[in-house]
DNA sequence: TCATTATTGTCTCAATTTGTAACAATAATA
DNA sequence: TATTATTGTTACAAATTGAGACAATAATGA
């Protein structure tokens, strides 16, 4: 349980954890324990710890991943996300019965958004939380407080930030293919592309290596295997 | 001087209010009394506040002007910022003597930048500021806190966002010449454009509305008039 | 009154980029 | 060996952009 004495009163951070999964986008949702509320995952501010720092501490906390794409993209201080009944029956559940505890207050919180390729990550509920598991971007639970919001406006930026080249290299494999990049694409624009002017486009950026072909099997001609000329990583700051 | 009681401990907003004047970009700035230090204007989130609408209720204060085009960009916490020796030369030289005040604590610090006319505004210093005035971009003195790194990061902000048209608008009076819009792209951009093509992009666009030439006494042909069709202003939230 | 000056609005044309389709290449299969 | 389902490349029209030419003015001043 989060001690008082060592994280910033009122402040909080709450990541959107994106991942690619075939042709859609997903993203890490926590349960908390006995209450069937769900919620972002999120965390708190250490007294001598950088902003930034601590979002990147608690993603790696939830993902045991390190090397993450994260970003900060607004910083949500509604009154009407002020639910302490709500945050109250999750620390109940829990077996915390204060009426005055800090997490009761309120609170402004920070919003990132990481994208990560999902088959590397084994997520890790924390302590009040007894699961925490990948759900699709149009299948989402309600959430408790504002996060449902905080997922809408991570989406809005990503599209915003898609022409800005970090993001597909973060959701896919070290290789794949000119048609799985191109349903990232169409995973996060909400919409179909043309296929050989997006290759053409693709292609003339000059941001991606070819590689050997990938024989999968299938009776057509076999795709190239592309990976990203440089990694970029550790947006955040 | 600010209460503890009645603000949220640890959080403030700064904002970089940015205004147009004939070729320049300006940026309001305070100096504290009798300390030569320079900072951006900014305050405290009421306990029953909305984030939002205490950066808009602070820009209101010291502008004077009630419907403004404000965007929050980014929160800034890193510990550097913390400096609490330059916040007690502040209260000292505003006759607080006290090592304790809570204002000597670590802030986390939500930035904003507004858009406005230079020209309608009469800037009002605060309680604890001896004044407020407009600088050039390019002429800024040293700031207090990160507060350079805030106008920085403002800038290239706007700059990225300047194809989402609401920028001109905000900067301009109500009618304007198109040199005039020109030089407000030019000086966002920080590179010049090409008069024809600006033009004939501006008014493909469709935004702007021509109305009476402009007789303003000079030799050479008379400029058109434009407005833009609508004013889209408070993109807060 | 009339040429001069500085700037504006429009037009033209080439260069580049984009939208769309055609087509050949090629892994597996029957 | 023909068939099938893609993929990579090429081709070409359509649209956009870059850069300049040029005529149309407001004021000035000889």
């Amino acid at each position: 349980m989060p001690d008082r004495s060592t994280f910033l009163n009122h402040i909080a951070y709450d990541s959107v954890i994106i991942g690619f999964s075939g042709d859609k986008l997903k993203i890490l949702l926590m349960e908390y324990h006995n209450t069937g509320l769900f919620a972002l995952p999120g965390g708190f501010v250490g007294v001598n710890e950088d902003l930034n720092d601590a979002a990147r501490r608690g993603l790696e906390e939830r993902t045991g991943l390190t090397h993450i794409y994260l970003e900060q993209f607004y910083t949500f201080g509604n009154v009407s996300r002020h639910q302490p009944e709500t945050m109250y029956t999750i620390l109940k559940a829990n077996g915390v019965d204060d009426r005055e505890h800090w997490l009761l207050g309120r609170f402004i919180s920070v919003a990132y958004y990481a994208l990560i390729n999902y088959k590397n990550v084994v997520p890790q509920p924390d302590a009040l939380s007894d699961s925490c598991t990948w759900y699709s971007i149009d299948e989402l639970p309600e959430l408790i407080f504002e996060h449902s919001a905080i997922v809408n406006k991570a989406i809005e930026t990503l599209r915003a930030n898609l022409d800005r080249k970090l993001v597909g290299m973060n959701l896919l494999p070290e290789k794949f293919t000119m048609k799985d990049l191109q349903q990232v694409y169409e995973a996060i624009l909400g919409k179909k592309l043309h296929r050989t002017a997006f290759q053409r486009e693709m292609l003339g950026s000059g941001m991606l290596i070819r590689h050997d072909k990938q024989y999968n099997g299938k009776a057509h001609k076999a795709p190239f295997l592309y990976s990203f000329r440089e990694r970029t990583l550790n947006q955040t700051g």
